[in-house]
DNA sequence: TGTACATCAGTGAACGCGCGTTCACTGATGTAC
DNA sequence: TGTACATCAGTGAACGCGCGTTCACTGATGTAC
């Protein structure tokens, strides 16, 4: 640490801004540009579409070069599942915080933000569904998903009136449930492309989730009061 | 070719009760076992964990075999979703007679039969949804398809109060999709293992799917009068 | 009833391909002194 | 301020693998006469 930075003009805050002289053998950001390619490439191909070498290739780099920043083919899906898994409890979260007190319009908006995320981000929530291609065992990414699983059972403890130390009840898991596959079915059926025919006729599939949205979610289940 | 079989007393109608000698060369249902291995792999496996390769080394025959049955990959995943639909659409209209007069049973009975064909039929269910997979432009397999897909539609229409050459309004539509998606949703949760863990504390999975599914039908969504 | 022959249903070797990973290596950077 | 050296981030060739499909072939079956 003593160091000997001091003088040296070349490197440091003064990025060169003269076009790159060829490529630079460290380029620098390699992981976050493996990252993007990645996810491109889920994009077109699909999951199963993936694979390491043309990730490389895409990033201008030797199919050996990953391995540097990520171990493997899993760990490089784990990352990109584990920002998937970040950036989708984000939308939850900020989507319940947006309910404010009423605990029904937490969970709506919540419903919403779960669809949309799924529409914007296709690639990244189709990787976060797939667990056999990614390693589950990674403790930072076992972390954000169970705070993005979580976000959806806050709401419901709020609608049926549980306190989050309150073990859930027959009723408020099944509301969860019911919550929970009507979201992840609408997301599965849009991407999948079962609604591309029904997009067609009656104004695209953001029309769809405009009108069906709120109204699958204004009559979600409600369980009656155990007798 | 002139041949000799003249007095051969081993082929005809009277099969040898003995222990095949050897393997025969033609075993007369080899398309049935390829569809019942390539079932088999895909339950192992997965969708993409499919090989024809494979299938063919578990039916016991040589790599060029299965082409003279179903031309090639796509032909042979093909017939397997067309006999899933078929047997899928089978199984909804089967509960849709269940119901009766009573709309309400109809809706019922066929999201109990949806959810339970794909917890049934893991295999085939997860390849009628993977349009990649298979030929979609095959003439008996979109037979089948849409007939499984419109029996949702008939039951939806009696809830609503439509004849069959009614157009949909927007809240039988809503209905629909809002339906489709809580089955078709709770079968993803499911088959991709989302609900291991609660079914863990909840007595298993069939203990979910026996008292959230009636719940979650039960409060199924019903839009109200429009305004 | 027997025979010729077309057709059907298999074989098994070979093809070219893209894949994930390993390996010995090298260029660039950062740090100790 | 300069130099030695450890470490980091890449290269590119090579490996062994399983894949789908093609090919020339052959054994078995069915049919016409």
């Amino acid at each position: 640490m003593p160091a000997k930075k001091s003088v040296s003009p070349r490197k440091p805050p003064k990025r060169k801004a003269a076009t790159p002289v060829a490529r630079p053998y460290h380029h620098g950001d390699l992981r976050e540009k493996l990252i993007a390619a990645t996810e491109a490439l889920i994009l077109e191909r699909g999951v199963d579409g993936f694979s390491l070498r043309e990730v490389a290739r895409r990033a201008g780099v030797s199919p050996a070069a990953p391995a540097h920043h990520f171990g493997d083919t899993k760990g490089l899906l784990s990352d990109v599942a584990r920002l998937g898994f970040k950036d989708f409890g984000d939308a939850l979260l900020e989507a319940d915080r947006r309910g404010g007190n009423d605990p029904a319009k937490r969970l709506d908006e919540q419903g919403i933000a779960y669809v949309t995320f799924a529409l914007k981000n296709p690639a990244r929530f189709a990787l976060m569904f797939r667990h056999d291609k990614y390693d589950a065992t990674n403790e930072a990414l076992h972390v954000v998903a169970d705070r993005a699983f979580n976000a959806l059972e806050g709401a419901i403890r709020a609608v049926q009136g549980l306190a989050p130390t309150d073990e859930m009840t027959e009723d408020a898991y099944g509301l969860l449930l019911a919550t929970w596959s009507i979201v992840h079915g609408f997301a599965h059926l849009a991407l999948g492309g079962e609604l591309d025919d029904a997009a067609r006729t009656r104004g695209g599939k953001d029309a769809i989730l405009k009108s069906f949205l709120p109204l699958a979610l204004k009559h979600r289940p409600i369980p009656s009061p155990r007798k």
